[in-house]
DNA sequence: ACCTGAACACCGTTCAAGT
DNA sequence: ACCTGAACACCGTTCAAGT
Protein backbone atom coordinates (compact mmCIF):
# COMPACT_ATOMS: atom_id res chain seq x y z
CA UNK A 1 0.00 0.00 0.00
CA UNK A 2 2.74 2.25 0.61
CA UNK A 3 3.09 4.45 -2.42
CA UNK A 4 6.17 4.53 -4.12
CA UNK A 5 7.36 5.30 -7.64
CA UNK A 6 9.17 2.71 -10.01
CA UNK A 7 12.78 3.37 -8.87
CA UNK A 8 11.42 3.20 -5.01
CA UNK A 9 11.19 7.11 -4.82
CA UNK A 10 8.57 8.73 -3.09
CA UNK A 11 5.02 10.22 -4.81
CA UNK A 12 4.38 13.20 -3.10
CA UNK A 13 0.95 13.35 -0.94
CA UNK A 14 -1.57 15.86 -2.03
CA UNK A 15 -4.84 16.74 -0.43
CA UNK A 16 -7.00 14.84 -3.08
CA UNK A 17 -4.41 11.61 -2.95
CA UNK A 18 -5.30 11.41 1.20
CA UNK A 19 -8.81 12.10 1.00
CA UNK A 20 -9.28 9.02 -1.94
CA UNK A 21 -7.21 6.60 0.23
CA UNK A 22 -8.90 7.66 3.07
CA UNK A 23 -12.53 6.73 1.39
CA UNK A 24 -10.89 3.47 0.27
CA UNK A 25 -9.58 2.83 3.26
CA UNK A 26 -13.42 3.51 4.59
CA UNK A 27 -14.52 1.45 2.14
CA UNK A 28 -12.41 -1.89 2.59
CA UNK A 29 -12.14 -1.81 6.77
CA UNK A 30 -14.98 0.43 7.78
CA UNK A 31 -15.09 4.10 8.98
CA UNK A 32 -14.58 3.20 12.78
CA UNK A 33 -11.33 1.64 11.88
CA UNK A 34 -9.91 4.51 10.36
CA UNK A 35 -7.72 6.50 12.19
CA UNK A 36 -5.11 9.36 11.15
CA UNK A 37 -2.09 6.93 12.15
CA UNK A 38 -3.97 3.90 10.52
CA UNK A 39 -4.54 6.05 7.59
CA UNK A 40 -1.14 7.46 7.36
CA UNK A 41 0.23 3.96 7.13
CA UNK A 42 -1.83 3.05 4.09
CA UNK A 43 -0.71 5.82 2.22
CA UNK A 44 3.00 5.34 3.84
CA UNK A 45 3.88 8.24 5.76
CA UNK A 46 3.78 9.06 9.23
CA UNK A 47 0.90 10.30 10.61
CA UNK A 48 1.97 13.83 11.08
CA UNK A 49 2.68 14.25 7.51
CA UNK A 50 -1.68 14.29 6.80
CA UNK A 51 -1.64 17.07 9.10
CA UNK A 52 0.09 19.57 6.13
CA UNK A 53 -2.90 18.37 3.86
CA UNK A 54 -5.81 18.28 6.33
CA UNK A 55 -6.30 20.62 9.22
CA UNK A 56 -7.55 18.00 11.45
CA UNK A 57 -9.85 14.76 11.64
CA UNK A 58 -13.22 16.76 10.80
CA UNK A 59 -11.48 17.97 7.69
CA UNK A 60 -10.74 14.63 6.42
CA UNK A 61 -14.29 13.84 7.06
CA UNK A 62 -15.73 16.86 5.48
CA UNK A 63 -13.31 16.03 2.73
CA UNK A 64 -14.81 12.23 2.21
CA UNK A 65 -18.34 14.10 2.05
CA UNK A 66 -17.30 15.95 -0.60
CA UNK A 67 -16.15 13.23 -2.59
CA UNK A 68 -19.33 11.34 -2.00
CA UNK A 69 -21.28 14.13 -3.11
CA UNK A 70 -19.66 14.02 -6.53
CA UNK A 71 -20.94 11.27 -6.68
CA UNK A 72 -24.26 12.15 -6.88
CA UNK A 73 -26.62 12.81 -10.14
CA UNK A 74 -27.43 16.25 -11.10
CA UNK A 75 -31.23 16.68 -11.37
CA UNK A 76 -33.27 15.30 -14.01
CA UNK A 77 -33.95 18.42 -16.84
CA UNK A 78 -37.47 18.35 -18.29
CA UNK A 79 -39.31 16.03 -16.03
CA UNK A 80 -41.65 17.41 -13.49
CA UNK A 81 -40.59 17.69 -9.82
CA UNK A 82 -41.93 14.62 -8.29
CA UNK A 83 -39.52 12.58 -10.48
CA UNK A 84 -37.04 14.63 -9.93
CA UNK A 85 -36.63 14.69 -6.35
CA UNK A 86 -37.18 11.40 -6.51
CA UNK A 87 -35.01 10.15 -9.15
CA UNK A 88 -32.20 12.68 -7.49
CA UNK A 89 -32.70 10.84 -4.04
CA UNK A 90 -32.78 7.69 -5.32
CA UNK A 91 -29.03 8.38 -6.89
CA UNK A 92 -27.85 9.60 -3.48
CA UNK A 93 -29.44 6.73 -1.89
CA UNK A 94 -26.90 5.07 -4.38
CA UNK A 95 -24.04 6.55 -3.63
CA UNK A 96 -24.57 6.37 -0.02
CA UNK A 97 -25.05 1.97 -0.24
CA UNK A 98 -21.64 2.04 -2.20
CA UNK A 99 -19.87 3.94 0.31
CA UNK A 100 -21.32 2.85 3.92
CA UNK A 101 -19.57 4.70 6.19
CA UNK A 102 -21.14 8.19 4.63
CA UNK A 103 -24.07 7.54 6.55
CA UNK A 104 -22.68 7.69 10.27
CA UNK A 105 -20.34 10.93 8.59
CA UNK A 106 -22.97 12.90 7.44
CA UNK A 107 -24.94 12.36 10.19
CA UNK A 108 -21.90 14.04 12.66
CA UNK A 109 -21.54 16.76 9.84
CA UNK A 110 -21.37 20.20 11.44
CA UNK A 111 -19.77 22.29 8.97
CA UNK A 112 -21.17 22.59 5.64
CA UNK A 113 -19.05 22.22 2.51
CA UNK A 114 -19.37 24.57 -0.48
CA UNK A 115 -20.03 20.97 -2.20
CA UNK A 116 -22.72 20.19 0.23
CA UNK A 117 -24.11 23.24 0.32
CA UNK A 118 -24.74 23.16 -4.10
CA UNK A 119 -26.28 19.61 -3.51
CA UNK A 120 -29.10 21.01 -1.09
CA UNK A 121 -29.09 24.42 -3.16
CA UNK A 122 -29.81 22.57 -6.25
CA UNK A 123 -32.12 20.02 -4.50
CA UNK A 124 -34.18 23.50 -2.95
CA UNK A 125 -34.30 24.78 -6.53
CA UNK A 126 -36.41 21.62 -7.71
CA UNK A 127 -39.45 22.22 -5.56
CA UNK A 128 -38.82 26.30 -6.05
CA UNK A 129 -38.69 25.08 -10.31
CA UNK A 130 -41.75 22.76 -9.44
CA UNK A 131 -43.90 25.87 -8.28
CA UNK A 132 -43.48 25.33 -4.27
CA UNK A 133 -43.86 28.78 -2.49
CA UNK A 134 -40.79 29.45 -0.27
CA UNK A 135 -42.64 28.47 2.46
CA UNK A 136 -43.80 25.08 1.64
CA UNK A 137 -40.54 24.38 0.64
CA UNK A 138 -39.10 24.75 3.40
CA UNK A 139 -41.46 22.65 5.60
CA UNK A 140 -41.08 19.89 3.03
CA UNK A 141 -37.41 20.04 3.09
CA UNK A 142 -37.43 19.98 7.14
CA UNK A 143 -39.68 16.68 6.39
CA UNK A 144 -37.36 15.36 3.87
CA UNK A 145 -34.43 15.57 6.11
CA UNK A 146 -31.67 13.33 5.78
CA UNK A 147 -34.06 10.94 3.14
CA UNK A 148 -32.56 13.91 0.91
CA UNK A 149 -29.54 11.90 1.36
CA UNK A 150 -31.21 8.77 1.25
CA UNK A 151 -31.45 7.16 4.24
CA UNK A 152 -33.42 7.14 7.39
CA UNK A 153 -33.38 5.98 10.45
CA UNK A 154 -34.14 2.72 10.40
CA UNK A 155 -35.86 0.69 13.55
CA UNK A 156 -34.59 -2.57 13.24
CA UNK A 157 -31.35 -1.75 11.45
CA UNK A 158 -29.15 -3.94 10.89
CA UNK A 159 -25.48 -3.61 12.20
CA UNK A 160 -23.64 -2.41 9.20
CA UNK A 161 -21.47 -5.15 8.58
CA UNK A 162 -18.69 -3.22 9.50
CA UNK A 163 -16.28 -5.04 6.34
CA UNK A 164 -15.80 -7.83 9.35
CA UNK A 165 -16.98 -11.29 9.25
CA UNK A 166 -20.26 -11.66 11.15
CA UNK A 167 -20.66 -13.56 14.34
CA UNK A 168 -21.48 -17.22 13.25
CA UNK A 169 -24.96 -17.84 13.56
CA UNK A 170 -26.55 -19.56 16.42
CA UNK A 171 -27.30 -23.45 16.35
CA UNK A 172 -30.97 -23.77 14.09
CA UNK A 173 -32.59 -25.17 17.55
CA UNK A 174 -30.74 -22.58 19.65
CA UNK A 175 -32.71 -20.12 17.20
CA UNK A 176 -36.02 -21.42 17.35
CA UNK A 177 -35.65 -21.35 21.01
CA UNK A 178 -34.93 -17.69 20.62
CA UNK A 179 -37.48 -16.88 18.39
CA UNK A 180 -40.15 -18.66 20.31
CA UNK A 181 -39.32 -16.31 23.02
CA UNK A 182 -39.04 -13.35 21.56
CA UNK A 183 -42.31 -14.33 20.46
CA UNK A 184 -43.86 -14.87 23.72
CA UNK A 185 -42.32 -11.79 25.58
CA UNK A 186 -43.10 -9.28 22.43
CA UNK A 187 -45.60 -10.68 20.51
CA UNK A 188 -46.86 -7.88 17.98
CA UNK A 189 -42.79 -7.57 17.29
CA UNK A 190 -43.16 -10.92 16.40
CA UNK A 191 -45.64 -10.76 14.23
CA UNK A 192 -44.90 -7.41 12.25
CA UNK A 193 -41.22 -9.06 11.97
CA UNK A 194 -41.94 -12.23 10.51
CA UNK A 195 -45.11 -10.86 8.39
CA UNK A 196 -42.95 -9.58 5.39
CA UNK A 197 -40.31 -12.08 3.99
CA UNK A 198 -39.82 -10.04 1.18
CA UNK A 199 -37.33 -11.21 -0.99
CA UNK A 200 -35.26 -14.38 0.35
CA UNK A 201 -38.22 -15.71 1.78
CA UNK A 202 -36.42 -16.14 4.80
CA UNK A 203 -38.90 -16.44 8.07
CA UNK A 204 -36.29 -15.56 11.26
CA UNK A 205 -36.37 -11.76 11.64
CA UNK A 206 -35.15 -8.91 9.20
CA UNK A 207 -35.44 -10.18 5.60
CA UNK A 208 -36.79 -6.61 4.78
CA UNK A 209 -36.14 -5.54 1.28
CA UNK A 210 -34.77 -2.36 2.63
CA UNK A 211 -35.68 -0.72 -0.63
CA UNK A 212 -38.66 -1.25 -0.88
CA UNK A 213 -39.28 0.47 2.94
CA UNK A 214 -37.38 3.42 1.92
CA UNK A 215 -38.90 4.06 -1.38
CA UNK A 216 -42.55 3.68 0.16
CA UNK A 217 -41.60 6.46 3.01
CA UNK A 218 -40.27 8.41 0.50
CA UNK A 219 -43.91 7.93 -1.96
CA UNK A 220 -45.62 8.63 0.71
CA UNK A 221 -44.14 11.86 1.84
CA UNK A 222 -43.80 13.29 -2.17
CA UNK A 223 -47.91 12.52 -2.31
CA UNK A 224 -48.34 14.46 0.72
CA UNK A 225 -46.52 16.92 -0.30
CA UNK A 226 -47.99 17.28 -3.46
CA UNK A 227 -51.25 17.36 -1.86
CA UNK A 228 -50.60 20.70 0.30
CA UNK A 229 -49.34 22.09 -2.91
CA UNK A 230 -52.23 21.83 -4.68
CA UNK A 231 -54.28 23.41 -1.71
CA UNK A 232 -51.77 26.04 -1.58
CA UNK A 233 -50.92 25.40 2.18
CA UNK A 234 -49.12 27.48 4.44
CA UNK A 235 -47.77 27.94 7.36
CA UNK A 236 -49.75 31.11 8.65
CA UNK A 237 -53.34 29.05 8.39
CA UNK B 1 -19.15 14.53 44.06
CA UNK B 2 -17.47 11.95 45.54
CA UNK B 3 -20.24 9.80 46.96
CA UNK B 4 -20.14 9.00 51.00
CA UNK B 5 -21.85 8.48 53.66
CA UNK B 6 -22.01 10.91 56.70
CA UNK B 7 -18.87 9.69 58.52
CA UNK B 8 -17.29 9.13 55.59
CA UNK B 9 -17.78 5.71 54.63
CA UNK B 10 -17.80 4.24 51.26
CA UNK B 11 -21.52 3.74 49.84
CA UNK B 12 -21.94 1.21 47.72
CA UNK B 13 -22.08 1.62 44.09
CA UNK B 14 -24.84 -0.68 42.26
CA UNK B 15 -25.64 -0.64 38.83
CA UNK B 16 -28.46 1.59 39.30
CA UNK B 17 -26.16 4.16 40.87
CA UNK B 18 -23.76 4.16 37.59
CA UNK B 19 -26.52 4.49 35.08
CA UNK B 20 -28.17 7.10 36.96
CA UNK B 21 -25.30 8.63 37.68
CA UNK B 22 -24.17 8.53 33.96
CA UNK B 23 -27.41 9.77 33.00
CA UNK B 24 -26.66 13.06 34.84
CA UNK B 25 -23.41 13.24 33.67
CA UNK B 26 -24.23 13.27 30.24
CA UNK B 27 -26.83 15.52 30.96
CA UNK B 28 -24.10 17.75 32.22
CA UNK B 29 -21.15 18.14 30.18
CA UNK B 30 -22.81 15.93 26.98
CA UNK B 31 -22.32 12.73 26.12
CA UNK B 32 -18.84 12.87 24.07
CA UNK B 33 -17.30 14.19 27.37
CA UNK B 34 -18.44 11.02 28.99
CA UNK B 35 -15.80 8.40 29.42
CA UNK B 36 -15.78 5.32 31.88
CA UNK B 37 -12.83 7.13 33.64
CA UNK B 38 -14.62 10.41 33.82
CA UNK B 39 -17.85 8.81 35.19
CA UNK B 40 -15.86 6.86 37.72
CA UNK B 41 -14.44 10.10 39.07
CA UNK B 42 -17.97 11.08 39.31
CA UNK B 43 -18.91 8.17 41.54
CA UNK B 44 -15.74 8.68 43.48
CA UNK B 45 -14.05 5.03 42.29
CA UNK B 46 -11.19 3.58 40.25
CA UNK B 47 -12.30 3.42 36.74
CA UNK B 48 -12.02 -0.38 36.63
CA UNK B 49 -14.78 -0.61 39.74
CA UNK B 50 -17.76 0.36 36.87
CA UNK B 51 -16.53 -3.21 35.23
CA UNK B 52 -17.93 -5.08 38.14
CA UNK B 53 -21.48 -3.34 37.14
CA UNK B 54 -21.89 -3.03 33.52
CA UNK B 55 -19.67 -5.26 31.34
CA UNK B 56 -18.64 -2.70 29.60
CA UNK B 57 -19.07 1.19 27.43
CA UNK B 58 -21.61 -0.14 25.16
CA UNK B 59 -23.67 -1.50 28.29
CA UNK B 60 -23.87 1.21 29.85
CA UNK B 61 -25.44 2.92 27.03
CA UNK B 62 -27.45 0.69 26.45
CA UNK B 63 -28.61 1.33 30.50
CA UNK B 64 -29.03 4.91 29.87
CA UNK B 65 -31.43 4.55 27.36
CA UNK B 66 -33.34 2.20 29.46
CA UNK B 67 -33.65 4.88 31.95
CA UNK B 68 -34.74 7.25 29.23
CA UNK B 69 -37.16 4.77 27.72
CA UNK B 70 -38.90 4.43 31.31
CA UNK B 71 -39.56 8.28 30.64
CA UNK B 72 -41.91 7.99 28.10
CA UNK B 73 -45.64 7.59 28.66
CA UNK B 74 -47.42 4.26 28.13
CA UNK B 75 -50.27 4.52 25.03
CA UNK B 76 -53.59 6.85 25.91
CA UNK B 77 -56.31 4.58 26.30
CA UNK B 78 -59.74 4.67 24.69
CA UNK B 79 -58.59 7.59 22.16
CA UNK B 80 -57.95 6.03 18.58
CA UNK B 81 -55.23 4.90 17.13
CA UNK B 82 -53.74 8.43 15.38
CA UNK B 83 -54.28 10.53 18.29
CA UNK B 84 -52.85 7.34 20.34
CA UNK B 85 -49.45 7.50 18.21
CA UNK B 86 -49.31 11.11 18.39
CA UNK B 87 -49.31 11.80 21.70
CA UNK B 88 -46.84 8.80 22.49
CA UNK B 89 -44.50 9.76 19.64
CA UNK B 90 -44.87 13.67 21.17
CA UNK B 91 -43.97 12.02 24.93
CA UNK B 92 -40.93 10.20 23.76
CA UNK B 93 -39.74 13.81 22.28
CA UNK B 94 -40.15 15.57 25.36
CA UNK B 95 -37.39 12.79 27.18
CA UNK B 96 -35.52 12.77 24.58
CA UNK B 97 -35.44 17.11 24.20
CA UNK B 98 -34.36 16.62 28.52
CA UNK B 99 -31.73 14.62 27.72
CA UNK B 100 -29.71 15.60 24.43
CA UNK B 101 -27.26 12.95 24.37
CA UNK B 102 -30.27 10.22 23.52
CA UNK B 103 -30.58 10.77 20.12
CA UNK B 104 -26.50 10.17 19.22
CA UNK B 105 -26.81 7.04 21.90
CA UNK B 106 -30.22 5.24 20.25
CA UNK B 107 -28.48 5.94 16.81
CA UNK B 108 -25.55 3.78 17.91
CA UNK B 109 -27.78 1.08 20.13
CA UNK B 110 -27.20 -2.46 17.57
CA UNK B 111 -28.90 -4.89 20.89
CA UNK B 112 -32.00 -3.44 21.92
CA UNK B 113 -33.06 -4.48 25.50
CA UNK B 114 -35.91 -5.75 26.74
CA UNK B 115 -37.15 -2.24 27.60
CA UNK B 116 -36.36 -0.86 24.04
CA UNK B 117 -38.46 -4.19 22.96
CA UNK B 118 -41.20 -3.73 25.43
CA UNK B 119 -41.48 0.08 23.88
CA UNK B 120 -41.36 -0.90 20.25
CA UNK B 121 -44.14 -3.90 20.73
CA UNK B 122 -46.45 -1.79 22.57
CA UNK B 123 -45.99 0.80 20.15
CA UNK B 124 -46.70 -1.44 17.35
CA UNK B 125 -49.40 -2.92 19.01
CA UNK B 126 -51.40 0.70 19.07
CA UNK B 127 -51.94 0.06 15.35
CA UNK B 128 -52.76 -3.50 15.49
CA UNK B 129 -55.52 -2.42 18.08
CA UNK B 130 -56.77 0.49 15.32
CA UNK B 131 -57.28 -2.49 12.64
CA UNK B 132 -53.85 -1.91 10.93
CA UNK B 133 -52.90 -5.32 8.64
CA UNK B 134 -49.87 -6.48 9.88
CA UNK B 135 -48.27 -5.76 6.46
CA UNK B 136 -49.08 -2.24 6.47
CA UNK B 137 -48.33 -1.82 9.84
CA UNK B 138 -44.95 -3.38 9.73
CA UNK B 139 -43.91 -0.82 6.36
CA UNK B 140 -45.41 2.09 8.61
CA UNK B 141 -43.22 1.51 11.68
CA UNK B 142 -40.24 1.57 8.97
CA UNK B 143 -41.38 4.58 7.16
CA UNK B 144 -41.84 6.24 10.95
CA UNK B 145 -38.09 5.01 11.54
CA UNK B 146 -36.55 7.42 14.37
CA UNK B 147 -39.50 9.35 14.50
CA UNK B 148 -41.08 7.41 16.89
CA UNK B 149 -38.15 7.97 19.68
CA UNK B 150 -39.12 11.73 18.56
CA UNK B 151 -36.46 12.91 16.55
CA UNK B 152 -35.32 12.80 12.77
CA UNK B 153 -32.43 13.22 11.12
CA UNK B 154 -32.47 17.46 10.55
CA UNK B 155 -30.73 18.81 7.79
CA UNK B 156 -29.95 22.43 9.04
CA UNK B 157 -29.11 20.48 12.67
CA UNK B 158 -27.85 22.81 15.15
CA UNK B 159 -25.08 21.17 16.41
CA UNK B 160 -26.18 20.44 20.09
CA UNK B 161 -25.22 22.70 22.97
CA UNK B 162 -22.72 19.83 24.17
CA UNK B 163 -23.18 21.41 27.66
CA UNK B 164 -20.63 24.36 26.48
CA UNK B 165 -20.73 28.12 25.81
CA UNK B 166 -21.14 28.22 21.94
CA UNK B 167 -18.36 30.34 20.37
CA UNK B 168 -18.77 33.82 20.61
CA UNK B 169 -20.99 35.47 17.61
CA UNK B 170 -19.10 37.03 14.76
CA UNK B 171 -19.41 40.69 14.77
CA UNK B 172 -22.53 41.93 12.66
CA UNK B 173 -20.99 43.51 10.28
CA UNK B 174 -18.88 40.40 9.60
CA UNK B 175 -22.30 38.27 10.01
CA UNK B 176 -24.15 40.52 7.48
CA UNK B 177 -21.14 40.12 4.75
CA UNK B 178 -21.34 36.44 5.67
CA UNK B 179 -25.13 36.20 4.92
CA UNK B 180 -24.67 38.19 1.64
CA UNK B 181 -21.97 35.62 0.26
CA UNK B 182 -23.87 33.45 1.18
CA UNK B 183 -27.39 34.34 -0.73
CA UNK B 184 -24.83 34.89 -3.79
CA UNK B 185 -23.71 31.34 -3.90
CA UNK B 186 -26.59 30.01 -2.72
CA UNK B 187 -29.38 31.48 -3.67
CA UNK B 188 -32.34 28.93 -2.86
CA UNK B 189 -31.07 27.95 0.52
CA UNK B 190 -30.60 31.35 1.07
CA UNK B 191 -34.53 32.04 0.13
CA UNK B 192 -35.63 29.01 2.13
CA UNK B 193 -33.52 29.62 5.00
CA UNK B 194 -34.79 32.95 5.86
CA UNK B 195 -38.32 32.31 4.78
CA UNK B 196 -39.74 31.70 7.79
CA UNK B 197 -38.38 33.49 10.92
CA UNK B 198 -40.99 31.63 12.92
CA UNK B 199 -41.10 32.20 16.76
CA UNK B 200 -38.32 34.54 17.18
CA UNK B 201 -38.23 36.78 14.50
CA UNK B 202 -34.58 36.36 13.94
CA UNK B 203 -33.60 37.06 10.02
CA UNK B 204 -30.58 35.01 10.35
CA UNK B 205 -30.63 31.52 9.76
CA UNK B 206 -32.02 29.11 11.89
CA UNK B 207 -34.77 30.25 14.02
CA UNK B 208 -37.07 27.47 13.24
CA UNK B 209 -39.35 26.20 15.01
CA UNK B 210 -38.05 22.57 15.57
CA UNK B 211 -41.45 21.12 17.47
CA UNK B 212 -43.48 22.91 14.46
CA UNK B 213 -41.23 20.75 11.80
CA UNK B 214 -40.98 17.98 13.67
CA UNK B 215 -45.45 18.14 14.32
CA UNK B 216 -45.77 18.65 10.50
CA UNK B 217 -43.81 15.74 9.00
CA UNK B 218 -44.91 13.32 11.71
CA UNK B 219 -48.89 14.30 10.89
CA UNK B 220 -48.42 14.13 7.27
CA UNK B 221 -47.11 10.64 7.57
CA UNK B 222 -49.81 10.00 10.04
CA UNK B 223 -52.61 11.59 7.67
CA UNK B 224 -50.49 9.28 4.82
CA UNK B 225 -51.24 5.87 6.86
CA UNK B 226 -54.71 6.79 7.78
CA UNK B 227 -55.05 7.00 3.63
CA UNK B 228 -53.87 3.95 2.61
CA UNK B 229 -55.92 2.38 6.09
CA UNK B 230 -58.35 3.24 4.44
CA UNK B 231 -58.19 2.01 1.44
CA UNK B 232 -57.01 -1.12 2.12
CA UNK B 233 -53.39 -0.99 1.16
CA UNK B 234 -51.36 -3.92 0.83
CA UNK B 235 -47.74 -4.60 0.07
CA UNK B 236 -49.01 -7.48 -2.85
CA UNK B 237 -50.94 -4.94 -5.19
C1' DA C 1 -17.62 -9.92 46.70
C1' DC C 2 -16.01 -5.86 45.54
C1' DC C 3 -12.41 -2.54 44.64
C1' DT C 4 -7.46 -1.20 43.27
C1' DG C 5 -3.02 -0.41 40.54
C1' DA C 6 -0.33 -1.08 36.94
C1' DA C 7 -0.13 -1.99 32.34
C1' DC C 8 -1.44 -2.61 27.23
C1' DA C 9 -2.69 -1.10 22.96
C1' DC C 10 -4.69 2.29 21.12
C1' DC C 11 -6.42 7.61 19.98
C1' DG C 12 -5.86 12.92 17.95
C1' DT C 13 -2.73 16.43 18.06
C1' DT C 14 1.43 19.67 19.75
C1' DC C 15 5.93 21.10 19.02
C1' DA C 16 10.58 21.36 17.54
C1' DA C 17 13.59 19.42 14.50
C1' DG C 18 15.18 17.64 10.19
C1' DT C 19 15.81 17.71 4.75
C1' DA D 1 7.75 23.25 1.59
C1' DC D 2 7.10 19.07 3.19
C1' DC D 3 8.00 15.23 6.28
C1' DT D 4 9.73 13.16 10.83
C1' DG D 5 10.18 11.80 15.94
C1' DA D 6 9.19 12.28 20.34
C1' DA D 7 5.92 13.54 23.45
C1' DC D 8 1.29 14.84 25.71
C1' DA D 9 -3.04 13.94 27.30
C1' DC D 10 -6.30 11.15 26.60
C1' DC D 11 -9.20 6.39 25.55
C1' DG D 12 -11.43 1.28 26.80
C1' DT D 13 -10.10 -2.76 28.81
C1' DT D 14 -6.84 -6.83 30.65
C1' DC D 15 -4.93 -8.99 34.45
C1' DA D 16 -3.27 -9.99 38.97
C1' DA D 17 -3.43 -8.35 43.36
C1' DG D 18 -5.45 -6.55 47.46
C1' DT D 19 -9.24 -6.29 51.40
Amino acid sequence: MVQQGEGGQRVRLTRDRVLEAAVALADEIGIEAVSMRRLAQEVGVVPMALYKHVANKEELLDGMVDLLVAEIDPPARDVGWKPAVRLRVLSARRALLRHPWARPVLETRVNKTPAVLDYMDSFIGMFLAGGFSVDLTHHVMHALGSRMWGFTQELFQEPAPAAAEPPPAPPPEAMAAMLGQMAALYPNVARVATASAHDDGSVVGPGCDDQFEFEFALDLLLDGFERLHAQGWSSRS
